[in-house]
DNA sequence: TGTACATCAGTGAACGCGCGTTCACTGATGTAC
DNA sequence: TGTACATCAGTGAACGCGCGTTCACTGATGTAC
């Protein structure tokens, strides 16, 4: 609005040049890791010169930023279009294990170890509001009225989440199903994170058998 | 045995050194991550040149290595020495948050996001198998013989278990404790690595607490 | 439609840095007679 | 107890490398009249 939406070729090509340099970013962490993100090796792999790439990105640090936006982005769209199309709590946690297992780094590089001395801007958090959103609505979903409703004797979680629900945001979530909520995120976030540092190679089990089972331990089904 | 035990001086020395090295490297470890470890900064830090070093590791894949390593025994001896102690699996889920939290880069080398394209020694997996067996044991003590025994009807995991348990090697844990130690071993960490990933930080509620209320879910105390 | 000017993508040289690792060496410490 | 020799910790110079980033520049593309 206001201005004028229609894109000049330069501003096509530039947005262009801008898609392809992340690409390649994301192909480089996939084999090394972000820590060991270059510019410079960026830019030989697209027949440019170092210098060039910083007509794109201020710093190495304004791109990685720009990753990790990205990453999180991409989950959150996943996760409401998954929602939007009817799913439940199990079907939001195959999104995830899915979204995961597409691009392991990608994942890692949310919830992983943190990039060491890297600081994740602001608006990534407005954006895990918004996955904690859909998830607390799949969790509401989940739980029947009568273990939504406020017990006469709340377990001792409960009891400090309901102190403490700031992180929730506007959600109306009883503490019970901030409780699911958390637990869904954190034991699924085990299984995965281990399967993707590779612990679980070896050991012959199927790790997509102790997700789900996991997931049944959560859903009760 | 056999050979002197006694050590000259000059080994004294020697394993001295060694040792400062590698308390060095941790101190380098917890401030900028394993990735950033650099042999020549260690080597500044303790007033030597920069070769010097290699007279007590052959490389910086060596020295991470052997880091790694410790990191391993240093748990087992933990759990083992819990567990010779007489604690119950509440007891080692406390040890375990206690060494992690004692040293979280100790914890992260481990269980985080492996270094890129480093390649872990094979007797570490022995350590950990040593580690799996404390965990099994105290499993096998949470556990009634009736919730051991084989269920007319196992579930879906269980049965997966059953014909999947090299990772237990002589372990004779049935199926429903094998599952248990998965689900102690991914719950915790799942919630550990958050915590120690700063993912927590900002959202209000105490992780301790979250810790201990899915240690209860594995418990059923 | 043609010309003058502004914009801006990309280059190449350069800066300063720190890295892992090798090599020939010095000098102190330990060992054998 | 004293001398000759071996061991070995540590040094300093050097190699080659890649990094992030700056700067003055060229040349193509777009804009205004």
């Amino acid at each position: 609005m206001g201005a004028s939406d229609v894109r000049t070729p330069r501003e096509r090509y530039r947005a262009q040049v801008q898609e392809e340099i992340k690409e390649r970013a994301w192909e480089q962490i996939a084999t090394a890791g972000a820590s060991a993100l270059s510019l410079n090796a960026i830019a030989k792999r697209m027949g440019m010169s170092g210098p060039a790439l910083y007509r794109y990105f201020a710093s190495r640090d304004e791109l990685i930023t720009e990753l990790v936006r990205d990453a999180y982005r991409s989950l959150a769209d996943a996760f409401q279009a998954r929602a939007a199309a009817g799913a439940d709590l199990a079907g939001l946690a195959q999104a995830l294990r899915q979204w995961a297992l597409d691009d392991p780094q990608r994942y890692l590089l949310v919830y992983g170890t943190p990039v060491p001395g890297y600081r994740a801007p602001e608006d990534t958090t407005r954006i895990s509001v918004e996955i904690m959103a859909v998830l607390l609505d799949a969790c509401t979903a989940e739980l029947s009225p009568a273990e939504q409703s406020p017990a006469v004797s709340p377990s001792l979680f409960d009891a400090h989440l309901a102190e403490h629900r700031a992180w929730a945001g506007e959600h109306p979530a009883p503490p019970a199903v901030l409780h699911l909520a958390l637990a869904v995120w954190t034991r699924l976030h085990g299984v995965l994170s281990l399967e993707l540092a590779g612990h679980f190679t070896g050991m012959g089990f199927d790790p997509a058998q102790l997700y789900a089972a996991e997931l049944r331990s959560l859903t009760g089904r």
